[in-house]
DNA sequence: AATCCACAGGAAGATTAGGATA
DNA sequence: TATCCTAATCTTCCTGTGGATT
């Protein structure tokens, strides 16, 4: 991931120069000139060389790990931020800085990180650092092995000296070492053992080790907590080495789960990444942009738009990014050399579908079919949508359905949820005499919606016969 | 000022689904 | 396979409320 990435155009830039081109299919498209010059940097896994705007919390956490190239622990530290404030990429930034300079130091500092989404569980964490530690010490055995073996044949001589006694012990007891550290399995061993050959591999040599859970919020909601209790207490194991935890969250609040025991000692210290503004994420873009694109291939007032439109989604720097890209995309695609706004509009649209298409897919059938009613009554010009409107027409279509009909008290509560996920728009309103309740609108277009609804096989059970919106009015309802 | 609508939304308990365990 | 556990989902019951109407 730290590798610069290739650059991805260098192949089609001149389509010559491979001679198995010879069809018609792919030419046209080779000949479109590129309008990137190294798309990667604009995906969010790229950990740029300068992070703008993020200079005091990339301080802050320097400041904390500096500790560890005296060879003490440093805090363990909770990281809070919404998604694309920089969090991930500030840690990564001083974390590898912080390898680099500890090779001039005594002490060897040891950074491994684990994206939580990806490994999810207590086992496969220990398993995964374990196996991190065992591969380094095997590393360190073989190069003191190779550095005594190339000493003794340096001074070769009939009879061995008491040093080079000694150093011909030092070399078996090293293979011994080797030998003892057998790498864990995907699975099988019980889970104390695991922890113990982390333990064991992690304290052979003297070493500080920082340990960075990203999405750690993801961890805790999967498997619990408890792989977190152990790894804070892990320092108490530990003779020669030490261990600092750094986890990164998306949730403020994730904390309110964790044992109080767990929060104080993961909690020493925080940090906070809040969002980016508009000007901030300009900054970003206009760094990236000079590098990733082509020159001159950006019309004006493109970044300024994709800054602006980040900036509404609270100030997320990935949201910007994809939207530069993906305007940069469409753009070629359409074989047009300049990326203009027009295009920067069709991407905030195109990722605002794929969003949509997303969050619909993954609703739980209750809420799609209270999103469905609320789809026809917008459908039949309803002005103002009330709860107790979508309730009567939900009830009757429920009941059509032969599907389960849930309370009013429930249905409000999905009507929230829905509201949560961006997909309709709820606010409470009083009507005086007539009452109080919540006005409802869609805050997507209509046809995204009734397209991802009825025409997604899944979903083939849950409407049928009701695929036409406009004879539902007609009929019975 | 009192009333009252039509619901919001909190609290607590019941039910259910999914997974772990014996 | 039965049973137990837990978290999510859902129901029941309830109190609260902004402002038009009386």
């Amino acid at each position: 991931m730290d590798d610069i990435p290739k650059n991805n155009t260098q192949y089609i830039s001149n389509p010559n120069s491979n001679p198995s081109i010879t069809g018609g299919l792919f030419e046209n498209l080779l000949s479109v000139e590129p309008i990137f010059n190294n798309k990667e940097l604009l995906r969010h896994s790229f950990t740029p060389d300068t992070l703008p705007h993020r200079d005091s919390q990339i301080q802050t956490l320097a400041s904390i790990l500096v500790a560890a190239l005296r060879g003490d622990t440093p805090s363990n530290i909770l990281i809070y931020g919404k998604t694309g404030t920089g969090k991930t990429a500030s840690v990564n930034f001083v974390t590898r800085e912080l390898e680099q300079t500890s090779t001039h130091y005594d002490i060897p500092c040891d950074v491994k990180f684990i994206n939580c989404e990806v490994v999810d569980t207590k086992y496969r964490i220990l398993a995964e650092l374990a196996n991190t530690f065992i591969e380094k010490n095997t590393e360190y055995i073989l190069k003191q092995i190779s550095k005594l073996e190339a000493s003794l044949t340096n001074s070769p001589s009939t009879f061995p000296t008491n040093d080079q006694h000694l150093q011909l012990e030092e070399i078996s007891k090293l293979k011994g070492d080797l030998n003892s550290f057998a790498k864990v399995p995907m699975t099988g061993w019980p889970t104390d053992t695991v922890y113990s050959t982390l333990v064991k591999a992690v304290d052979y040599r003297e070493r500080v080790v920082v340990i960075i859970l990203d999405e750690i919020d993801k961890l805790v909601e999967k498997s619990g907590d408890d792989i977190l209790y152990n790894l804070s207490r892990m320092n108490s194991d530990l003779d020669r080495s030490c261990v600092s935890i750094k986890g990164i969250s998306n949730d403020l609040t994730f904390t309110d789960h964790l044992d109080p025991r767990v929060k104080s000692s993961l909690g020493e210290e925080e940090i906070i990444f809040p969002p980016y503004d508009a000007h901030q994420l300009n900054d970003i873009l206009q760094n990236r942009a000079t590098i990733a694109f082509k020159e001159g291939v950006l019309g004006p007032g493109v970044i300024r738009m994709c800054s602006g439109f980040a900036a509404r989604e609270h100030g997320d720097a990935r949201r910007a990014l994809d939207l530069l890209r993906t305007a940069g995309e469409l753009a070629e695609r359409s074989g047009d050399s300049e990326v203009t706004t027009d295009y920067v509009e069709a991407a905030q649209e195109k990722i605002e579908l794929d969003r949509v298409i997303e969050v619909i897919r993954t609703l739980p059938d209750q809420s799609k079919f209270v999103l469905f009613t609320i789809l026809v009554l917008t459908a039949k010009d309803v002005s103002h949508i009330t709860t107790g409107e979508v309730y009567n027409l939900y009830r009757q279509l429920c009941k059509n359905q032969e599907l389960d009909v849930l309370t009013h008290r429930r249905v409000t509560d999905l009507i929230s949820e829905l509201d949560m996920l961006g997909i309709v728009n709820a606010i409470v309103v009083s009507k005086g005499r007539y009452g109080r309740t919540k006005q409802i609108t869609l805050s997507v277009p209509q046809a995204h919606v009734e397209k991802e609804l009825l025409s997604n096989q899944r979903n083939q059970r849950l409407f049928t016969g009701l695929e036409d919106i406009s004879i539902i009015f007609q009929s019975q309802f």
